[in-house]
DNA sequence: CGCCAGGTTGATTTCGCTCAAGCAATGTGG
DNA sequence: CCACATTGCTTGAGCGAAATCAACCTGGCG
């Protein structure tokens, strides 16, 4: 049972200038579309485990990620759970059932505290009208984000719960990775082993054995939710192996 | 292995007004742009077994299913392969990759003879500068395609053999079922019970068992690659109890 | 005719799920 | 400040679904 807190009054301000949206396919926007998207922009803070938009929603418009982590979850009938996608900073939320004019299919579930920057679908709507390079930029996300679905269907099809574990360390890598002086990589896992079953579609008993076969092995070293590993090669190796 | 029949030489002709073209993404195309269209296109007719692009291979153009089945394919190092998507009439390929701006990911081999109007990354790229539209197509349509992709990924995940075929069967009914007048429906296998197993990520063997079991249940009657239901809805109710 | 790919069937094994118990860390109320 | 819930992780035992291995059809085709 998830408790939810309170929510903070949306507040009008711009983000502190939302610097990290240049480099996301909102950089397409021209001076005057950024000004009108500060205008109507509402942005909010969001705590772990709160929700910021449910299955079967219709689509109010758009989240971008200020900071934070998100999971995107869709849950069956039965109760049985999938993480689909993760949210990291500079993700938006909220794209693909605007642009495929459905509803929400899954659910939004902050995982890590979150700054959302939220537009509302009509001024969006009128962005993609008068600048076809933002289309462009959604395209080509949108393109890579079910190249990435694909991929993922793959491995859950076809791979051990062991080695799609370690692919998930290694993706989570890109994001909560640091690498010491000496090589040795630390990954600081970001949400709890329950989340990480949902996110290879297994159970979290499973995860818990799979990690300890892997640390067994050698590969890698956990302390809490911190991975660490020694000869990142070897865990790769095992990758292109398997 | 697969023995690749001398492909017949490609045809300048324009694909018989290619009709198909204006209930998809390509209906957004101006007169003007259905002319450089018409005139830029190389049509050919694939037979089954061989492939119109291999994974890894620089996407040099789309390639419209005037008529025929497809299947994109990923194949791992060790031989596994999973079928992550079907083409039909109307569907149109690569555009994935060329959106994305990335090389093949898949394979894409023909099922059923093909008939194909390629046409090259140029004039596409031309085409989504100068007509929005069929970017907005192609955006929506993107869309589309990841809602799905996210969908079967659910299903791998957490359904059965016995339910992913059942899924695969109401699925292809789209295609390839025929209902008589008491009601009764046909749904003709396009495909090798191989296929199959790689649409469901299972093993053939698997897919054999899985069918017989529904059999065996009443559900359906197999009479080679024809599949007669005799009574739909309780077909599909069993997806939604499981 | 014989070959061979595709399909069936059986025996065995393996992987991961279920169920269940226990434990450490954290939180909460008296 | 201590008893107690609660939550997340671990571990074990047993089971079941599907993979694997292997033999054997069957029908189409050169």
């Amino acid at each position: 049972m998830v408790k939810d807190k309170p929510p903070e009054h949306p507040s009008k301000i711009p983000c502190q200038k939302a610097r990290y949206r240049t480099e996301t396919e909102w950089g397409a926007l021209t001076r005057d579309e950024i000004n009108l998207f500060d205008r109507d922009v509402v942005c909010k803070t969001y705590c772990s485990g709160e929700t910021i938009f449910v299955e079967g929603d219709a689509c109010k418009g758009l989240y971008f990620v200020e900071h934070g982590l998100v999971a995107v979850r869709k849950t069956e009938i039965n109760g049985q759970s999938t993480i689909v996608r993760l949210a990291y900073q500079g993700d938006t939320l909220g794209y693909r059932p605007l642009l495929a004019k459905e509803n929400h299919r899954a659910t939004a579930e902050v995982i890590n505290d979150t700054h959302i920057c939220f537009i509302n679908a009509k001024t969006m709507r009128h962005f993609l009208r008068s600048n076809p390079k933002l289309g462009m930029r959604f395209l080509e996300h949108t393109a890579l984000a079910l190249g990435q679905a694909e991929e993922r269907m793959f491995q859950i099809a076809a791979l051990s719960v062991r080695t799609r574990i370690i692919h998930l360390v290694v993706l989570l890598r890109d994001h909560y990775g640091t690498i010491t002086s000496d090589g040795t990589l630390f990954v600081d896992l970001p949400m709890s082993q329950r989340d990480m079953a949902d996110m290879i579609g297994a159970r979290p008993e499973s995860v818990s054995r799979a990690l300890r076969d892997i640390q067994d092995d050698g590969l890698i070293h956990l302390s809490g939710h911190t991975v660490r590993v020694d000869r990142v090669d070897r865990l790769v190796e095992e990758l292109h192996h398997h």
